[in-house]
RNA sequence: GCGAAAGUGGCGGAAUUGGUAGACGCGCUGGAUUUAGGUUCCAGUACCGAAAGGUGUGAGAGUUCGAGUCUCUCCUUUCGCACCA
């Protein structure tokens, strides 16, 4: 047992060495100063929670690997990394654990700092920054200062989730079943005024360049468009005697005289007014507003409504037409009210039904369409039907009627064609104690004022007593009050912070631009930007995505960035799935690598990972690929030392090789071309692994004790060590030096050979109506007929043309031929 | 509810442009080595069938000489839904 364990190697000594090794030469610290074309690879930055999941673990090794593969490929790589360090978890940890927000920050920042450094990954740590550093978050306060004189930021209510007991506002996942996480108490909805910045103003441009980024991927741009939800429609408004109105804005103005009542939404001006002399009515207000304020939750619950005993009237005929109350109807979306045609749509047509509202059919399917037309079963939605029981307008198709309605509406002034778009502009102020304070003073004579510049930063203070009971900042006089930059009056600071996507909306810049601290950003922006590869969870395909494309445009409307887009390619990884964690005894730790990390090494876990899945499928994390992988770095070890102990070896003579040695050669030059593609086209480095595991089993067959099988042999092993090294750095590092000499790290990808691609022979499968029956060897490039001619005599194959006639033949070279026979 | 995606052996997955389904690995089975266990090495392993052969990529339909791949319907799972980050 001694001996064994002696002869083996010692993967984590060796990583560790390594590891000094990187540390001591700074080797992935970069300069401007290059002659190498740039290469800018950025992997989200996390949330210091503590420790890493298996979740880092993944999107860090994916980053590290497109890092190095494009260091090997003679770019000159930024690989930052840094904490988006502000945030709720800190709260929470303050009041469980009586530990200052700053601190346990800090502490998970050098925790998990530690284990990165653990695993490997090459990131320029001199570059590694802090979100609650002041020298960081004083230039996302100077940069909203001028957004804010710009006129892109403005404030008005909107509402939250409150905890009446607490005295707190919630975030949405501290809503659980419609109670405070902590209290326990029935949530209440609350309206306050907060802070905005105009995201709409460039809702437009947003979508536009959706089209130009060809390196994401479609379906992330399709849930962007979505989510920005661009829409033709009308403006109308139901004229109310004495009122002001209801005003509505519908995509389907064509299904006008089908609106048979109109909804409002629980909060909306109307309402509340009706309920002030209906007790009924405020009770069912009252009892919408226990809904914590997510959209999804909303959605999910059962359709109700009230009437308000409002009536406003039809803009077109002038009939009256009821106003509902709907709890499914949105304050924040448009004018909180919608028109109702129960008729063509599905969510009126359910209401309608339980209401006993009338149903009119306005729409109906053309001559000869197999649509049904009958809707007594559900709405008729369809758009490719024309108009009945409209009047005027009856017999138009869709365009023509909308066209045609709202032609009338805007005559008569109750209308106008809009473009909508059902992105909303984004609510920055957070009721928190950690996160960016908002750099505003609010003066009773001068309003709203931002700091001035020679003021930044607006400090948050750390020395804080947490109690759970709302924000510390506003029971702290001492800090709030102060004197207006304009009028030098009595005022006070705005107690709100920023909402952490806005750290996360610069990052990326300030990274390029480390340390700088005369300006925001420098020239090095410009040097390094746009990120070439950005790499991140799928979950954050909306609204951090969307948040920092916004963020970049905006710094490119103030000259910070000479670019339109932040993030040339994007990668959306899919989750780490933990459900068969969540069941073993170890529950406590088992997303933890750390303890992987002790028995197995970076290399294994890394490798495991990789090999387990593509990136972008999301997948259920076993601890068991570790071991098996650390068993097959253990043994390419080996084989490289046995391969070594034989000497050197000559120059490969490539014209004079045996059968063996070329079929060697071409499987090693096949898995540099396809790792090549794999890690630089394709994304997809679970089959960089099976390929190098694939050329390794060729290696261990291949039995050549001669000078050039040698030399073929020390070929087919380097090229694995080199391709497998973005994933396995640590033991590719040792294993090149020992076959070159030479360090790794100043390697370069090695072109591949194409001679030794060319096949002798390739194999034809012979199908006879689809289904396989034969195979047949052939030279490269053989022509159809004589492919077809050898093909119809082949046993298994000419038995199907017994009195049969063979009606076609297909052939694709190099691949198959298949019979077509009846 | 709305938006987006995924579903392939016992398991993770491969099949890149519509052209041999199951590469590679795990697990399992058998063998060699070992006092034994473990390790290491070798062989086998989609399913049914004695074989010939047949069946098979969530379910059902369709297009095609040919479908895991394209189209439609349905089921299930995952992600997002604006205060988790």
């Amino acid at each position: 047992m001694e001996e064994q364990s002696t002869q083996e190697p010692d993967l984590l000594n060796a990583e560790r060495d390594v590891q000094r090794e990187w540390q001591d030469q700074c080797t992935y610290e970069v300069s401007e100063n290059s002659t190498r074309p740039k290469f800018y690879c950025l992997t989200m930055f996390p949330y210091p929670s503590g420790q890493l999941h298996m979740g880092h673990v993944r999107t860090y090794t994916l980053g590290d690997v497109i890092a190095r593969f494009q260091r090997l490929k003679g770019k000159n790589v930024l690989h930052p990394i840094g904490w988006d360090a502000f945030g709720l978890p800190a709260e929470n940890a303050a009041i469980k654990r009586n530990i200052p927000p700053a601190k346990w920050t800090r502490e998970n920042i050098e925790s998990m700092r530690g284990q990165m450094q653990r695993l490997g990954f090459s990131f320029d740590w001199s570059r590694e920054l802090a979100t609650c550093d002041p020298e960081y978050y004083r230039w996302e306060q100077w940069f909203f200062t001028r957004i804010f004189k710009k006129g892109l930021v403005y404030k008005k209510s909107a509402w939250v989730n409150w905890d009446p007991v607490d005295q707190t506002v919630l975030a949405n996942e501290q809503v659980i079943d419609g109670r405070g996480w902590r209290s326990d108490a029935p949530v209440e909805r609350r309206e306050l005024e907060q802070w905005f910045v105009k995201i709409t103003d460039y809702a437009e441009e947003l979508l536009g360049y959706l089209d130009k980024l060809d390196g994401w991927p479609e379906k992330i741009k399709l849930m962007q468009r979505n989510w920005i939800g661009r829409s033709e429609g009308v403006e109308m408004t139901f004229p109310q005697e004495g009122g002001q109105g209801i005003s509505v804005y519908t995509t389907r103005p064509d299904t006008l005289m089908g609106a048979t009542y109109v909804a409002v939404a629980p909060q909306h001006p109307l309402a509340l007014q009706a309920a002030k002399s209906d007790a009924a009515l405020a009770d069912f207000l009252e009892q919408c507003n226990r809904v914590k304020v997510a959209e999804a939750d909303i959605a999910k619950l059962e359709k109700l409504g009230m009437w308000t005993g409002q009536t406003v009237s039809h803009p077109l005929t002038g009939e009256p037409v009821p106003v509902w109350v709907a709890n499914f109807v949105l304050m924040e979306y448009g004018s909180g009210a919608v028109m109702a045609v129960p008729g063509h749509d599905q969510r009126d047509w359910e209401f309608a039904n339980k209401y006993g509202l009338p149903i009119t059919q306005v729409v109906k399917p053309v001559e000869g369409s197999d649509e049904p037309c009958d809707i007594g079963g559900g709405a008729y939605v369809s758009k490719n039907g024309v108009l009945v029981n409209s009047g005027e307008f009856d017999g138009l198709d869709f365009d023509g009627a909308f066209n045609a309605i709202a032609d009338a509406l805007e005559k008569k002034g109750l209308g106008e064609r809009q473009v909508n778009y059902r992105l909303r502009d984004w609510g920055i102020s957070r009721q928190r104690y950690w996160g960016c304070p908002i750099p505003i003073i609010h003066c009773n004579k001068c309003g709203p004022v931002a700091v001035p510049e020679q003021d930044l930063p607006v400090l948050l203070p750390t020395d804080v007593e947490f109690d759970g009971v709302g924000s510390p900042l506003k029971k702290m006089p001492q800090w709030y009050e102060t004197t207006c930059p304009e009028c030098s009056g009595d005022a006070v600071r705005e107690t709100d912070t920023f909402d952490t996507f806005m750290e996360s909306s610069w990052y990326y810049a300030r990274f390029a631009s480390s340390k700088s601290e005369a300006a925001m950003l420098d020239e090095r922006t410009d040097y390094w930007g746009p990120v070439d590869h950005y790499v991140g969870g799928e979950e954050h395909a909306i609204l951090h995505l969307l948040y920092a494309r916004f963020f970049h445009k905006l710094m490119r409307d103030e000259g910070l960035v000479d670019s339109d887009e932040p993030f040339e390619k994007l990668l959306a990884l899919g989750m780490v799935l933990k459900d068969g964690v969540k069941m073993s005894k170890s529950a406590g730790d088992a997303g933890d690598p750390q303890h992987l990390l002790d028995t197995y090494g970076a290399d294994a876990i890394r490798m495991a990972m990789m090999f387990a899945a593509p990136p972008d499928q999301s997948f259920e994390w076993s601890d068991h690929g570790v071991e098996s992988a650390a068993r097959w770095l253990k043994r390419l070890w080996n084989t490289v030392e046995e391969h070594l102990a034989q000497g050197d070896v000559p120059e490969i003579d490539k014209q004079n090789l045996t059968d063996e040695q070329r079929d060697l050669r071409r499987v090693t030059h096949e898995t540099l071309a396809k790792a090549d593609d794999d890690f630089g086209r394709r994304i997809a480095f679970n089959t960089v692994v099976s390929a190098v595991m694939s050329l390794m089993n060729q290696v261990h067959k291949f039995e050549d004790n001669s000078p050039q099988g040698h030399a073929v042999k020390r070929e087919a092993l380097n090229v694995a060590v080199l391709v497998l090294s973005p994933i396995t750095p640590h033991i590719c590092h040792v294993l090149f030096d020992r076959i070159n000499g030479a360090s790794i790290d100043e390697a370069i990808w090695p072109a591949v050979d194409e001679e030794a691609l060319a096949r002798t022979v390739v194999e034809v499968v012979v199908q006879v109506n689809g289904k396989v029956r034969g195979r047949m060897e052939v030279p490269p490039d053989t022509a159809r007929e004589e492919v077809e001619g050898i093909a119809r005599t082949l046993d298994n194959v000419d038995k199907y043309f017994d009195n049969k006639t063979i009606r076609k033949v297909i052939f694709v070279p190099n691949k198959l031929v298949n019979f077509v026979v009846s």
